[in-house]
DNA sequence: AGAGAGTGCGGTGATTGGCTCAGAA
DNA sequence: TTCTGAGCCAATCACCGCACTCTCT
């Protein structure tokens, strides 16, 4: 009734699988063998998928905490103004188990 | 149950099902056209809708599979091992064969 | 300076051609949990990879059948008969009532803008 | 005629990392 | 107990949906 589906890996013992889908399990590997052939398919994941949004993430202001900040833009004033802003933000109460 | 869900969407909202898809159909259409035997053929204007909604359903129905697990361990954390296990369990998802580490639950027993 | 550019390897999938947005199928995966719980990055990632697959698992099937009818275009029906002979009887029921409310909803009233 | 591929144009939500402690181990 | 790794925040910009033209049957 089920039909033997050997495994990618060699050294495996064959996998006995739902045999409405078996031949099209056999099509699919087929077509990603013949993809990774052509070199099309990528070995490990990307670390993220835009440059340019990865520069802005880290230039982005941030609070102590580490989020993204919260407050509207601030003026640039080397004068007078020390960081009086930046205080920890109230946490939102997490949840709690029990 | 997902019948229900699918009878209780009012025909209003049917209209403006485009953009309301939880996954975005442009994606959904380009993912089926990588595969070379997809591409010798045209895709009729309603399959990328259809298949943005299955998609979701997928997801749903392995989510909720491996859910079960953490919630009997009393996890709070969803793992891919929770999602492996759900996997292993119904034969349904024998498609992902090549997709998961093999769980290596026990003895698998061969028969012929 | 001669010849063109040697190929560049633009031909490799990039992730955000074979995968689902992330945050989407997480957006998904949550409504199945309890709202409090989390999700580690490695489910996330499976779910995204897998559900890829069953796209092109299902997308593979219906143009088998669509050869066999010798028609040039894959329709959602196709893809239905698609879900049931390969096993997914589940889902062709409530893909179907959804094709028909879709299909309606389209054909009574004219195009509704916003 | 009708149906889908290709193209271009706005409008917009997915992408994104440092810090903290929830929680897997 | 130890210590890994997931949630949290929201601004930019890649991409999605839509309108349009062109091709094919």
């Amino acid at each position: 009734e089920k039909q033997q589906v050997q495994p990618q890996a060699p050294t495996r013992p064959p996998i006995l699988v739902n045999p409405k889908q078996y031949q099209r399990i056999m099509k699919r590997r087929e077509m990603r063998q013949k993809l990774e052939a052509e070199g099309r398919l990528p070995a490990e994941r990307q670390k993220y998928l835009h440059e340019s949004r990865h520069l802005h993430a880290l230039n982005r202001k941030r609070g102590i905490d580490g989020r993204f900040d919260n407050s509207k833009h601030e003026i640039e004033d080397s004068a007078i103004t020390t960081t009086i802003k930046k205080e920890k933000r109230a946490r939102r109460p997490r949840y709690v188990p029990q | 149950e997902r019948k229900r869900k699918m009878n209780r969407i009012p025909e209003e909202e049917m209209k403006t099902k485009t953009r309301n898809m939880s996954v975005p159909m442009a994606r959904v259409k380009k993912i089926m056209r990588i595969d070379d035997d997809v591409r010798k053929f045209m895709i009729s204007s309603d399959a990328p809708i259809f298949m943005a909604q299955a998609a979701e359903f997928f997801i749903e129905e392995m989510t909720a599979m491996g859910w079960q697990y953490v919630s009997e361990a009393r996890r709070r954390i969803l793992q891919k091992t929770d999602i492996a296990t759900a996997v292993q369990s119904n034969d349904q998802f024998d498609f992902l064969i090549d997709f998961l580490p093999p769980k290596n639950e026990k003895d698998q027993s061969s028969t012929s | 300076m001669g010849g063109m550019p040697p190929r560049r390897e633009v031909q490799v999938l990039l992730d955000q051609e074979r995968f689902l947005p992330i945050a989407n199928v997480v957006r998904i995966m949550k409504t199945q949990m309890d709202p409090n719980a989390k999700l580690s990055k490695d489910a996330k990632e499976c779910v995204q990879e897998c559900v890829s697959e069953f796209i092109s698992f299902i997308a593979s099937e219906a143009s088998d059948i669509c050869n066999q009818m010798r028609r040039k275009t894959i329709t959602a029906d196709d893809l239905l008969t698609a879900l049931e002979s390969t096993g997914f009887d589940n889902f062709a029921e409530p893909m179907r009532i959804f094709l028909q409310k879709y299909r309606q909803a389209h054909k009574i009233t004219g195009p509704i803008h916003r």
